[in-house]
DNA sequence: ATTGCTGCAAACTGTTTGCACTTGA
DNA sequence: TCAAGTGCAAACAGTTTGCAGCAAT
């Protein structure tokens, strides 16, 4: 862990870093805390978001805001993907990055605007919601 | 008001819909009790959101979440539009719907995936925050 | 030996809820 | 009249902060 800029190594931060990676993606700094807390149960919630901040701070994970009320991080190395959220089952559909390219130039060279899409989420309804609806 | 639903009219609910009108778009709930209770002091903040609860279900306000830990509301008969929201200076850009339709029909056709763009914001840079980076 | 990080408790923000009272239909 | 809607206070979830002690460098 590239962490000779200064910052200091501790077990908390190797636990929180552990717990991003483990997880599949997307996990809310509550079910951080919770990974953290099974193996150190002395574990302290303001620490993960702590962490969190940093490592947000760093660049080496990006947060993404679902609509569910809370936020949710992942790796930043996991590669960058878009999401599909289903507003009925709540369901999560990884989007390839390619899908959205033709969208940043064209807001980019008609609006003059910059997205930065690793923070997207579109929401609607997946094909089974849609089928029972 | 089309509230023959079986719905009472009452002056809270009118004044709701009154500041929803009179802000332009994206007031919190927050900014909607503030100017609720500009007018009648004794408001209460709880019926701004069962208010705006209701008028959601109707379908007569749109919600949406741009990311700075508040929902926002707009009214529905404003037309629809996206947003693009600078994550530096936190202005918000209003997008015409037909900039969104090829990525509406992309996901539909290439993913089964019903897109509700509605309540969707695109994260970035505007163009004067590009240029002071 | 520093100084950065942690744990704890307490504050804070945005939102929701239970309940008794009021009021629109 | 009487159910629907309100005001209030209290609870809630997610997140942030101040401070004293601890521990990586």
């Amino acid at each position: 862990m590239l962490r000779g800029l200064g910052y200091r190594m501790t077990p908390q931060r190797m636990m929180v870093v552990e717990a991003l990676h483990d997880s599949d993606r997307h996990v809310s700094a509550e079910e951080i805390y919770a990974r953290v807390k099974a193996k150190y149960p002395y574990a302290n919630i303001s620490t993960v978001y702590r962490t969190l901040e940093l490592l947000k701070e760093l660049d080496l994970v990006n947060e993404i805001t679902l609509g569910d009320g809370c936020v949710r991080f992942h790796p930043a190395e996991k590669g960058r993907h878009h999401h599909l959220v289903c507003q009925k089952c709540h369901k999560i559909i990884d989007l390839p990055e390619s899908v959205l390219t033709p969208l940043e130039d064209i807001l980019s060279e008609k609006h003059q605007f910059k997205a930065d899409l690793k923070h997207t989420a579109v929401f609607g309804l997946c094909s089974e919601c849609q089928d029972k609806a």
